[in-house]
DNA sequence: AGGTTATAGGCGTATATACCCGTAATTGAG
DNA sequence: CTCAATTACGGGTATATACGCCTATAACCT
Protein backbone atom coordinates (compact mmCIF):
# COMPACT_ATOMS: atom_id res chain seq x y z
CA UNK A 1 0.00 0.00 0.00
CA UNK A 2 1.45 3.25 -1.16
CA UNK A 3 1.63 6.38 0.59
CA UNK A 4 -1.24 8.76 -0.41
CA UNK A 5 0.17 11.84 -0.27
CA UNK A 6 -3.63 13.10 0.44
CA UNK A 7 -4.25 10.79 3.64
CA UNK A 8 -1.15 11.91 4.66
CA UNK A 9 -2.12 15.58 4.83
CA UNK A 10 -5.26 14.74 6.32
CA UNK A 11 -3.62 12.73 8.90
CA UNK A 12 -1.58 15.48 9.82
CA UNK A 13 -4.25 17.96 9.94
CA UNK A 14 -6.39 16.18 12.13
CA UNK A 15 -3.87 15.25 14.76
CA UNK A 16 -2.35 19.20 14.26
CA UNK A 17 -6.37 20.53 14.66
CA UNK A 18 -6.69 18.16 17.81
CA UNK A 19 -3.54 19.41 19.33
CA UNK A 20 -4.24 23.44 18.86
CA UNK A 21 -8.04 23.34 19.70
CA UNK A 22 -7.14 21.16 22.69
CA UNK A 23 -4.59 24.36 23.77
CA UNK A 24 -7.20 26.69 22.50
CA UNK A 25 -10.01 25.38 24.41
CA UNK A 26 -9.82 27.44 27.34
CA UNK A 27 -10.22 30.59 25.33
CA UNK A 28 -13.19 29.22 24.00
CA UNK A 29 -11.88 29.12 19.78
CA UNK A 30 -11.60 26.44 18.17
CA UNK A 31 -8.43 26.79 15.99
CA UNK A 32 -10.29 27.12 12.74
CA UNK A 33 -12.22 30.14 14.55
CA UNK A 34 -8.93 31.80 15.79
CA UNK A 35 -7.25 31.39 12.06
CA UNK A 36 -10.49 32.64 10.47
CA UNK A 37 -10.68 35.59 13.00
CA UNK A 38 -6.65 36.56 12.73
CA UNK A 39 -7.03 37.00 8.54
CA UNK A 40 -10.29 38.90 8.94
CA UNK A 41 -8.51 41.28 11.28
CA UNK A 42 -5.22 41.49 8.64
CA UNK A 43 -8.58 41.63 5.48
CA UNK A 44 -10.32 44.41 7.04
CA UNK A 45 -13.57 44.95 6.02
CA UNK A 46 -14.44 42.70 3.71
CA UNK A 47 -16.53 40.84 1.01
CA UNK A 48 -17.76 36.97 1.81
CA UNK A 49 -16.53 35.51 -1.50
CA UNK A 50 -13.33 37.93 -1.02
CA UNK A 51 -12.32 36.42 2.05
CA UNK A 52 -12.90 32.99 1.02
CA UNK A 53 -11.17 33.47 -1.86
CA UNK A 54 -7.63 35.13 0.51
CA UNK A 55 -8.81 31.97 2.40
CA UNK A 56 -8.61 29.22 -0.09
CA UNK A 57 -11.86 28.15 1.48
CA UNK A 58 -15.22 27.70 -0.19
CA UNK A 59 -17.07 30.19 -0.18
CA UNK A 60 -20.44 29.03 1.30
CA UNK A 61 -17.63 26.95 3.90
CA UNK A 62 -17.04 30.35 4.72
CA UNK A 63 -20.50 31.42 4.74
CA UNK A 64 -21.72 28.57 6.91
CA UNK A 65 -18.19 29.28 9.67
CA UNK A 66 -19.20 33.27 9.76
CA UNK A 67 -22.20 31.31 11.56
CA UNK A 68 -20.94 30.21 15.33
CA UNK A 69 -19.20 33.93 14.94
CA UNK A 70 -21.93 35.48 14.53
CA UNK A 71 -23.59 34.05 17.26
CA UNK A 72 -20.73 34.69 19.64
CA UNK A 73 -20.74 38.29 18.73
CA UNK A 74 -17.14 38.14 17.28
CA UNK A 75 -18.09 39.60 13.79
CA UNK A 76 -20.95 41.26 12.65
CA UNK A 77 -22.43 41.05 8.48
CA UNK A 78 -23.91 43.91 7.27
CA UNK A 79 -24.96 44.55 3.61
CA UNK A 80 -22.30 46.33 1.45
CA UNK A 81 -23.30 50.09 0.43
CA UNK A 82 -21.86 50.17 -3.04
CA UNK A 83 -23.12 46.69 -3.72
CA UNK A 84 -26.30 45.64 -2.11
CA UNK A 85 -25.05 41.86 -2.89
CA UNK A 86 -21.66 41.90 -0.73
CA UNK A 87 -21.93 40.93 2.73
CA UNK A 88 -19.39 42.45 4.81
CA UNK A 89 -17.67 40.57 7.28
CA UNK A 90 -16.53 42.96 10.17
CA UNK A 91 -14.00 42.03 13.68
CA UNK A 92 -15.99 43.39 16.33
CA UNK A 93 -14.49 44.18 19.42
CA UNK A 94 -15.28 41.19 20.73
CA UNK A 95 -13.72 39.58 18.46
CA UNK A 96 -10.62 40.72 18.66
CA UNK A 97 -10.45 40.46 22.35
CA UNK A 98 -11.09 36.88 21.80
CA UNK A 99 -8.07 36.84 19.57
CA UNK A 100 -6.18 38.75 21.94
CA UNK A 101 -7.03 36.47 24.74
CA UNK A 102 -6.31 33.25 23.04
CA UNK A 103 -2.97 34.33 21.65
CA UNK A 104 -0.93 32.87 24.23
CA UNK A 105 -2.38 29.61 24.50
CA UNK A 106 -1.72 30.18 20.41
CA UNK A 107 1.63 30.69 21.10
CA UNK A 108 1.93 27.57 23.33
CA UNK A 109 0.50 25.19 20.86
CA UNK A 110 3.14 27.24 18.51
CA UNK A 111 6.31 26.61 20.94
CA UNK A 112 5.28 23.13 21.53
CA UNK A 113 5.91 22.43 17.79
CA UNK A 114 9.26 24.39 17.76
CA UNK A 115 10.45 23.02 20.67
CA UNK A 116 10.78 20.04 19.23
CA UNK A 117 11.13 20.16 14.81
CA UNK A 118 14.17 22.12 14.85
CA UNK A 119 13.48 25.43 12.48
CA UNK A 120 14.78 24.70 9.92
CA UNK A 121 12.81 21.34 9.49
CA UNK A 122 9.46 23.52 10.04
CA UNK A 123 10.40 25.84 7.27
CA UNK A 124 11.05 23.00 5.06
CA UNK A 125 7.60 21.69 5.82
CA UNK A 126 6.05 24.93 5.38
CA UNK A 127 7.86 25.56 2.44
CA UNK A 128 6.68 21.82 1.15
CA UNK A 129 3.30 22.09 1.97
CA UNK A 130 2.83 25.43 -0.15
CA UNK A 131 4.85 24.05 -2.75
CA UNK A 132 2.17 20.97 -2.40
CA UNK A 133 -0.60 23.62 -2.54
CA UNK A 134 0.53 25.54 -5.76
CA UNK A 135 0.48 21.87 -7.59
CA UNK A 136 -2.91 20.51 -6.39
CA UNK A 137 -5.08 23.93 -6.25
CA UNK B 1 1.52 37.34 11.66
CA UNK B 2 3.71 34.39 11.92
CA UNK B 3 2.48 31.25 10.09
CA UNK B 4 0.23 28.42 11.99
CA UNK B 5 1.29 25.25 11.72
CA UNK B 6 -1.96 23.99 12.13
CA UNK B 7 -3.35 26.67 9.49
CA UNK B 8 -1.00 25.49 7.06
CA UNK B 9 -2.00 21.92 7.87
CA UNK B 10 -5.18 22.22 6.98
CA UNK B 11 -4.96 24.54 4.40
CA UNK B 12 -2.99 22.06 2.33
CA UNK B 13 -5.70 19.20 3.59
CA UNK B 14 -8.19 20.89 1.79
CA UNK B 15 -6.25 21.53 -1.43
CA UNK B 16 -5.50 17.59 -1.41
CA UNK B 17 -8.85 16.61 -0.79
CA UNK B 18 -10.40 18.85 -3.18
CA UNK B 19 -7.97 17.66 -6.00
CA UNK B 20 -8.34 13.82 -5.08
CA UNK B 21 -11.94 14.49 -4.37
CA UNK B 22 -12.64 15.72 -8.10
CA UNK B 23 -10.14 12.75 -9.34
CA UNK B 24 -11.93 10.23 -7.47
CA UNK B 25 -15.67 11.46 -8.31
CA UNK B 26 -16.13 9.08 -11.32
CA UNK B 27 -15.12 6.23 -9.14
CA UNK B 28 -18.03 7.44 -6.74
CA UNK B 29 -15.78 7.16 -3.94
CA UNK B 30 -14.33 10.49 -1.86
CA UNK B 31 -11.02 10.25 -0.77
CA UNK B 32 -11.83 9.51 2.58
CA UNK B 33 -14.05 6.75 2.01
CA UNK B 34 -11.15 5.41 -0.34
CA UNK B 35 -8.21 5.34 1.83
CA UNK B 36 -10.72 4.15 5.12
CA UNK B 37 -11.67 1.02 2.52
CA UNK B 38 -8.14 0.50 1.62
CA UNK B 39 -7.08 0.85 5.13
CA UNK B 40 -9.93 -1.31 6.32
CA UNK B 41 -8.83 -3.90 3.56
CA UNK B 42 -5.13 -4.04 5.03
CA UNK B 43 -6.22 -4.69 8.71
CA UNK B 44 -9.03 -7.41 7.69
CA UNK B 45 -11.96 -7.86 10.02
CA UNK B 46 -11.91 -5.41 12.63
CA UNK B 47 -13.34 -3.78 15.54
CA UNK B 48 -14.16 0.11 15.07
CA UNK B 49 -11.98 0.70 18.11
CA UNK B 50 -9.26 -1.06 16.90
CA UNK B 51 -9.73 0.28 12.96
CA UNK B 52 -9.97 4.03 14.63
CA UNK B 53 -6.88 3.49 16.67
CA UNK B 54 -5.46 2.31 13.30
CA UNK B 55 -6.11 5.03 11.12
CA UNK B 56 -5.53 7.38 14.00
CA UNK B 57 -9.40 8.62 13.68
CA UNK B 58 -11.94 8.83 16.87
CA UNK B 59 -13.82 6.40 17.21
CA UNK B 60 -17.30 8.10 16.70
CA UNK B 61 -15.62 9.55 13.90
CA UNK B 62 -14.83 6.32 11.73
CA UNK B 63 -18.46 5.04 13.47
CA UNK B 64 -20.75 7.56 11.61
CA UNK B 65 -18.02 7.47 8.76
CA UNK B 66 -18.82 3.70 8.37
CA UNK B 67 -22.69 5.07 7.27
CA UNK B 68 -21.76 6.14 4.11
CA UNK B 69 -19.55 2.99 3.03
CA UNK B 70 -22.24 0.83 4.58
CA UNK B 71 -25.77 2.27 2.53
CA UNK B 72 -23.43 2.15 -0.60
CA UNK B 73 -23.25 -1.97 0.05
CA UNK B 74 -19.36 -1.23 0.27
CA UNK B 75 -19.11 -2.86 4.08
CA UNK B 76 -21.68 -4.77 6.68
CA UNK B 77 -21.17 -4.15 10.08
CA UNK B 78 -21.81 -7.25 12.07
CA UNK B 79 -21.92 -8.31 16.22
CA UNK B 80 -18.30 -9.58 17.17
CA UNK B 81 -19.02 -13.44 17.97
CA UNK B 82 -16.66 -13.53 20.91
CA UNK B 83 -17.62 -10.10 22.27
CA UNK B 84 -20.91 -9.27 22.23
CA UNK B 85 -20.26 -5.36 22.50
CA UNK B 86 -17.62 -5.37 19.33
CA UNK B 87 -19.08 -4.31 16.24
CA UNK B 88 -16.68 -5.86 13.58
CA UNK B 89 -16.17 -4.42 9.54
CA UNK B 90 -15.82 -6.39 6.95
CA UNK B 91 -15.23 -4.73 3.76
CA UNK B 92 -18.04 -6.40 1.00
CA UNK B 93 -17.04 -7.67 -2.66
CA UNK B 94 -18.57 -4.37 -3.71
CA UNK B 95 -16.42 -2.65 -1.28
CA UNK B 96 -13.12 -4.40 -3.28
CA UNK B 97 -14.84 -3.76 -6.72
CA UNK B 98 -15.30 -0.10 -5.64
CA UNK B 99 -11.13 -0.21 -4.76
CA UNK B 100 -10.44 -1.43 -7.83
CA UNK B 101 -12.01 0.63 -9.91
CA UNK B 102 -10.69 4.09 -7.91
CA UNK B 103 -7.26 2.48 -7.86
CA UNK B 104 -6.61 4.21 -11.47
CA UNK B 105 -8.12 7.64 -10.74
CA UNK B 106 -6.70 7.41 -7.39
CA UNK B 107 -3.15 7.29 -8.99
CA UNK B 108 -3.30 9.46 -11.93
CA UNK B 109 -3.76 12.04 -8.63
CA UNK B 110 -0.68 10.84 -7.08
CA UNK B 111 1.01 10.33 -10.24
CA UNK B 112 0.35 13.91 -10.79
CA UNK B 113 1.94 15.28 -7.55
CA UNK B 114 4.73 13.36 -8.22
CA UNK B 115 5.44 14.78 -11.50
CA UNK B 116 6.14 17.72 -9.86
CA UNK B 117 6.94 17.63 -6.90
CA UNK B 118 10.52 15.24 -6.90
CA UNK B 119 10.36 12.14 -5.27
CA UNK B 120 13.11 13.76 -2.56
CA UNK B 121 10.92 16.29 -1.58
CA UNK B 122 7.73 13.79 -1.65
CA UNK B 123 9.49 11.40 0.71
CA UNK B 124 11.08 14.66 3.15
CA UNK B 125 7.45 15.80 2.95
CA UNK B 126 6.05 12.40 4.84
CA UNK B 127 8.66 12.24 6.67
CA UNK B 128 8.18 16.05 8.19
CA UNK B 129 4.28 15.22 8.27
CA UNK B 130 4.90 11.90 10.28
CA UNK B 131 7.35 13.89 12.83
CA UNK B 132 5.58 16.29 13.16
CA UNK B 133 2.18 13.90 14.17
CA UNK B 134 4.54 12.04 16.58
CA UNK B 135 5.18 15.99 18.20
CA UNK B 136 1.16 16.88 18.25
CA UNK B 137 -0.08 13.20 19.40
C1' DA C 1 -34.67 52.33 -20.51
C1' DG C 2 -35.13 47.37 -20.91
C1' DG C 3 -33.66 42.93 -21.32
C1' DT C 4 -29.69 39.84 -20.89
C1' DT C 5 -25.78 38.34 -18.58
C1' DA C 6 -22.82 38.09 -14.73
C1' DT C 7 -21.87 38.25 -9.82
C1' DA C 8 -22.73 37.71 -4.53
C1' DG C 9 -24.89 34.99 -1.39
C1' DG C 10 -28.30 31.87 0.89
C1' DC C 11 -30.20 27.34 1.54
C1' DG C 12 -30.64 22.29 1.04
C1' DT C 13 -28.04 18.37 1.33
C1' DA C 14 -24.19 15.45 2.30
C1' DT C 15 -19.83 13.99 4.21
C1' DA C 16 -16.09 14.49 7.78
C1' DT C 17 -14.83 15.30 12.33
C1' DA C 18 -15.06 15.09 17.40
C1' DC C 19 -17.07 15.79 22.08
C1' DC C 20 -20.19 14.21 25.82
C1' DC C 21 -23.26 11.08 27.80
C1' DG C 22 -25.77 6.97 28.15
C1' DT C 23 -26.28 1.81 27.49
C1' DA C 24 -24.87 -2.83 26.88
C1' DA C 25 -21.53 -6.30 27.44
C1' DT C 26 -17.32 -8.07 29.42
C1' DT C 27 -13.82 -8.37 32.94
C1' DG C 28 -12.10 -8.70 37.31
C1' DA C 29 -11.98 -8.41 42.56
C1' DG C 30 -13.67 -10.49 46.56
C1' DC D 1 -20.61 -16.23 41.88
C1' DT D 2 -21.79 -11.50 42.39
C1' DC D 3 -21.15 -6.78 41.74
C1' DA D 4 -18.18 -3.02 40.68
C1' DA D 5 -15.11 -1.31 37.22
C1' DT D 6 -13.92 -1.31 32.52
C1' DT D 7 -14.66 -1.44 27.68
C1' DA D 8 -17.28 -0.98 23.12
C1' DC D 9 -20.46 1.36 20.99
C1' DG D 10 -24.66 4.50 19.62
C1' DG D 11 -26.96 8.90 19.67
C1' DG D 12 -27.21 13.89 20.43
C1' DT D 13 -25.03 17.96 19.33
C1' DA D 14 -21.83 21.01 17.15
C1' DT D 15 -18.38 22.63 13.90
C1' DA D 16 -15.99 22.25 9.28
C1' DT D 17 -16.23 21.46 4.55
C1' DA D 18 -18.14 21.64 -0.18
C1' DC D 19 -21.47 20.96 -4.14
C1' DG D 20 -25.72 22.31 -6.60
C1' DC D 21 -29.55 25.14 -7.10
C1' DC D 22 -31.97 29.36 -6.41
C1' DT D 23 -32.63 34.50 -5.63
C1' DA D 24 -31.29 39.17 -5.51
C1' DT D 25 -28.56 42.63 -7.21
C1' DA D 26 -25.50 44.75 -10.37
C1' DA D 27 -23.41 45.48 -14.89
C1' DC D 28 -23.68 45.59 -19.68
C1' DC D 29 -25.43 46.03 -24.39
C1' DT D 30 -28.39 47.72 -27.67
Amino acid sequence: MLPCHCLALRRASRTATSFYDTALAPAGLTVAQFAMLRQLQALGRVSISRAAQAMQLDRTTLGRNLGPLERGGMVRIVVGETDGRQRMIEVSDRGEQAVRQAIPAWKSAQAAISGRLNPGRLALLHELLAEFESIAS
